[in-house]
DNA sequence: CAGATAGTTTGCCGATTGGCTAAGTTTCTA
DNA sequence: TAGAAACTTAGCCAATCGGCAAACTATCTG
């Protein structure tokens, strides 16, 4: 219980930390240079690098270097899988609801007989 | 950059290791016992009560102890912070779109006077 | 060319994580 | 009531995490 989905295992773990999700923040109003998303976090840069380089790891941003410049984009379409998966969980639910009903209504009718 | 969404933290990280997904998708299909939901996943019982219980702190499941048996049960509801989160960013990132779009209106009508 | 700018690499630190074994505790059940 | 069943607690371990300072490498700009 440890190989299967490591893209979803690598994208709720950089979900997970609020320095990361305040630079997705950011990203989601429009590329930035990796100062300037470090400015608001009070974060020192090698610190935000690692953190970018987490977020790029999980496919959550691009980035591409211009001069001295590297500049940062969301990718919003890496949400999806976990979307995805936790449409899955609420699926299961929600059937796990109608198995129910079906057996209660079958239940009652054989009570009926 | 560290105190807000503590929950969202918690949600999150509670969902980036494969043995609790495999645990919550397990709960999803209906309650469970310790013992039923650490059989699959190979895993010692203690590992899979810190595992019940990290996910029991993010608040996606709950559990009720009767007699030497612990049930857990899914709370799907507990998922929608997430969801909200995600959402949020798409809506961010559409409204960066729409801005480029003004902008670039902006410009070709400046280009036709 | 001499700074200043913007990243980058390296290496250290304490805290947290995910796994285990061993040794309880509590609750059935024969 | 003796033993099995089902957790539970305590404690250990190696690996990863999130943070830092220091030193280095490019790339502008005056």
């Amino acid at each position: 219980m440890a190989k299967h989905d490591p893209d979803l295992s690598l994208l709720f773990h950089a979900l997970s930390d609020p320095s990361r999700r305040a630079m997705l923040a950011r990203l989601a109003a429009g590329p930035a240079a990796v100062t300037e998303l470090a400015a608001p976090t009070g974060l020192r840069l090698p610190t935000v690098l690692r953190h970018l380089a987490v977020l790029e790891a999980a496919g959550l941003i691009a980035t591409a270097k211009d001069g001295r410049v590297r500049t940062c984009a969301f990718v919003p379409a890496a949400l999806t899988p976990a979307r995805d998966w936790m449409e899955t969980q609420r699926a299961l639910w929600e059937g796990r609801l109608d198995r129910l009903d079906d057996y209660v209504t079958r239940l009652m009718k054989e009570r009926e007989e």
